[in-house]
DNA sequence: GCCATAATATATCTGTTAGATATATAGTCC
DNA sequence: GGACTATATATCTAACAGATATATTATGGC
């Protein structure tokens, strides 16, 4: 199995998140998708349909192995009406998940349907632009929200400083990107008011 | 067939760009893909493996419909070493076009590795996410070079007002979130300096 | 003129992913 | 006890990333 993969056709992301979230901690396939939703949703988008094969695939590999820690009874019963298969990061795993946090990041590919749909605005009339600029402004705006409350909670979630330090730059990320995003729809608005008043239709 | 698709499982998107395109005038597969190399390609990536499929499908929905224009024998010989088939927009996919274009745009689905290895950072020491955010910075510089070029490229590209503003809209969106990025690494680098002296290993 | 090479252009392949659906297990309530 | 509901596991299928394969044509050398 080779640590570097840079040179293939797009291979498995998935299992990286799996073991980082595994380096915290036991956990099961839901615990999985709950965690990446509730600390990296906003970053990383992370589906069933991709946990389960990997952690099955990772078990495989010997990078994970099922936990033997005895399943909790929890002290809320209502947090577990099915037995959880927990799974821990193995020795390898670890080494694993390390070789490829130090390798350089591929960088994302783009797909940004608002700008594929602006870029050809000239077709339709100004209003149909400016709704798409006010919905670039509301999501901005939502996705905002989401990361001062998250930031907020950063303390009672990780006692680490370092820990914290690089969570905190993920939301600083997202926090510049809305505002960048917010700045920049408002600026185009203005635009379009000023020099265009009505796109003619090709 | 419905024009709505935002309630759908994730649908076919290829085929937008290869309309709007089309808009502009006949073109083959090959054309399609270079166009959207050169003139989306930073905010709108897009392969052959998606390009053919998706215009056949166009063509025997009626989008569209081979050209019959006369296959161009070219000025330059060189740029044409095999016969084109050359494909326009009907009316019916035209319209088509315009509807979905009035749509709400679907947002992206966030899935940055750069984020993920920063997040995850604190487990190694300083130096590796030191070239996390260097990597950023030039991926954001040489972003900003590539739109730089393109942007005075543009009013050879396009004579129309309307359509040059929108591509400079989607080029001065570029350009923000490169700066956005640039400055958030410079800034999460000099946080990483004054607050994290060697995180330690977990 | 023939053949090899190279460039343009068309087409397909396969692993990964988005997001939906299906199923299994257990607790609660009437 | 059975219906309902919540947690948890698992699978499905269309879309996509990016590689590979193939077809057609022009060019150059002998």
């Amino acid at each position: 199995m080779t640590i570097s993969e840079s040179g293939d056709r797009r291979s498995n992301r998935t299992r990286y998140i799996v073991l980082g979230i595994l380096a915290r901690g036991p956990a099961s396939g839901y615990d999985v998708a709950c965690a990446v939703r509730d600390s990296t949703g906003y970053f990383w988008s992370e589906g069933f349909g991709q946990i389960y094969p990997s952690m099955k695939q990772l078990a495989a590999e010997g990078l994970i192995r099922p936990c033997n820690a005895p399943v909790q009874p929890n002290g809320k019963a209502k947090e577990s009406r099915r037995r959880k298969t927990l799974f821990e990061l193995t020795p390898e795993g670890e080494k694993f998940l390390d070789a490829w946090l130090a390798e350089p990041y591929q960088p994302a590919v783009e797909r940004n349907e608002m700008l594929l749909k602006i870029f050809f605005s000239a077709r339709l009339n100004a209003d149909i632009a400016t709704r798409h600029f006010m919905q670039a402004i509301q999501e901005a705006q939502a996705a905002a929200r989401v990361l001062t409350t998250l930031e907020e909670e950063l303390v009672a979630r990780l006692p680490d400083p370092a820990a914290r330090f690089f969570y905190e730059a993920t939301i600083r990320y997202g926090q510049k990107a809305a505002q960048a995003q917010e700045e920049w729809s408002r600026e185009m608005m203005q635009g379009l008011k000023g020099v265009i008043k009505s796109p003619k239709r090709q």
